[in-house]
DNA sequence: CAATTACTTGAGAGTTGCTCTCAATAGCTT
DNA sequence: AAGCTATTGAGAGCAACTCTCAAGTAATTG
């Protein structure tokens, strides 16, 4: 049994989240000790795990609640269980591949900078013919 | 040139959400008509396009604001524009290295689905003798 | 054994980054 | 002229935290 600071601790998830997602009801079967201390077991720890991937893919807290429910229902509720991991993935997926499309654009930004900084080095900054004219800006 | 609606279109950002930008100082160049509508040039549109990169990376908007500042001081604060790209690459990549990692799991629960799916299709439900017993529902 | 330190709790205020609503204004269409 | 479509800024609303605080308990230390 663990105390929210060592699931904080174990899982990256801040204590003030973890009781967060407690109070939103996302932790059905945590325990108490006898101070009101919230006690994660093994398997509530898997809970906070499939929280926190769901969360890591930007699925909003009410479908969260909505697939926890879905659990606790139990069997009849495989399938829309499966249609909503499939859906997540989806959209895992494509998360990935418009990052990896940001990630072309910070390398070339990278490129353009790097060179940038080896010319500069290299030319007399005092010479008003390196005066270099721009009309705006570029980011 | 382009109005707000078109921008919004081709570079995928709602327009509330880039009047928000806007006036956040995102976009140092914009022209307005006559009526004082918006009229976004080419060269914006590379605005848009690298604060949208850093805010899909999850830069929060003041280092973007400190970005974009920087880039209107010119070349005196290359090297820190170059810092900031580098550390923005490098948190994508942690990124899709963390989605990655959750994909697996999620591919793991598409997988135990589908065999429950399978499973529960093959059985006689309504032999008690399929009763399974368990301790705690499983998310 | 009283005091300090280290946790934990729930309530509730504050923050970020949108997101939506609204009234005012302008141009285009019939 | 009336209707339809955009655009604007101000400002309310929202999701998901994030932080502060007072109160309670437990272990440790002087």
């Amino acid at each position: 049994m663990f105390t929210i600071k060592e699931v904080s601790e174990k899982m990256d998830v801040s204590e003030h989240t973890l009781r967060f997602w407690a109070k939103s009801g996302f932790f059905p079967f945590i325990k108490r000790d006898q101070n009101n201390v919230r006690l994660f077991s093994e398997n509530d720890l898997e809970w906070v795990k499939i929280v926190k991937c769901l969360r890591t893919v930007g699925t909003d807290n009410k479908s969260i609640k909505r697939y926890i429910d879905l659990c606790l229902i139990g069997d009849s509720t495989i399938s829309e269980r499966y249609g909503i991991i499939q859906a997540t993935k989806q959209k895992a997926e494509q998360q990935m591949s418009e990052l990896s499309h940001q990630l072309e654009l910070l390398e070339y930004k990278e490129n353009y900078y790097k060179k940038l900084l080896k010319n500069n080095s290299a030319v007399d900054e005092w010479n008003p013919m390196n005066k270099v004219k721009e009309e705006e800006s570029i980011a």
